[in-house]
DNA sequence: CCGGATCCTTGTCGATACTG
DNA sequence: CAGTATCGACAAGGATCCGG
């Protein structure tokens, strides 16, 4: 990874500032952890893009995968602490969309409730 | 404009999500006023690119150009109290940068300390 | 010198089709 | 269901140039 410089500000958009890592934690934190959770979220990301992000987000220590159980090939994606600790920022990013743009949905309140510690490993 | 979706996360960074708009905010947020101030910045934006943040972000109401006083031609920009309705979310990646990447800076005392209230109008 | 605009190259995004 | 391959569109970046 390489930083624009040593600002943690920029240095963590250098890692979650593209157009769509925040938005898939943002699902994460709502419950999904599957491939096809993600891509049956409103905005309509890419298959490949999605299978990139959830490599560098996974490559970067903000999310892992996991086995559902024994025999499942099918992996599940869950955050990490590292990943979670976001969770601060993406409700603030919250707040200020609800109220200054128009028009726009009411976060649920079991997103606004989520805190880090609700995920632990 | 148009959104990804209704939702308030999503759509924020509809309007902040890009590479460059929260530094640049950031940059105000800790005193920078003027064009040659973002310049001087570490993170050394491209002359091309930061005309059009400025734009975009004075069409998103974030931010204001004002002349410094009369017969000056230089604009001064400063935060729009929306613009400053920003702050809590980017003092969340700044803990968030600083307890996870390596070797960051530390945020500057008035940085943490500065509140949306701090720039009216 | 300051505040850009222009040109051109490079990198990233995104739609769609396809595969194990 | 969980991705990969391909290819076009567009945004970012670097260098240079220009007007006040």
């Amino acid at each position: 990874m390489n930083f624009r410089s040593g600002c943690p500000i920029a240095s963590a958009l250098d890692i979650v500032g593209d157009k769509w890592s925040l938005v898939i934690i943002r699902s994460m934190v709502m419950g999904a952890t599957s491939y096809s959770d993600f891509l049956k979220t409103p905005e309509k990301i890419a298959t490949n893009i999605l299978a990139e992000r959830l490599r560098r987000l996974e490559l970067a220590g903000l999310i892992l995968q996991a086995q559902a159980r024994r025999g499942s090939i099918r992996g599940t994606y869950a955050l990490t602490p590292k990943g979670a600790g976001l969770i601060p920022a993406l409700q603030a990013l919250g707040q200020w969309g609800e109220q200054n743009i128009p028009g726009r949905w009411k976060c649920p309140d079991r997103f606004n409730a989520a805190r880090p510690e609700d995920f632990p490993r």
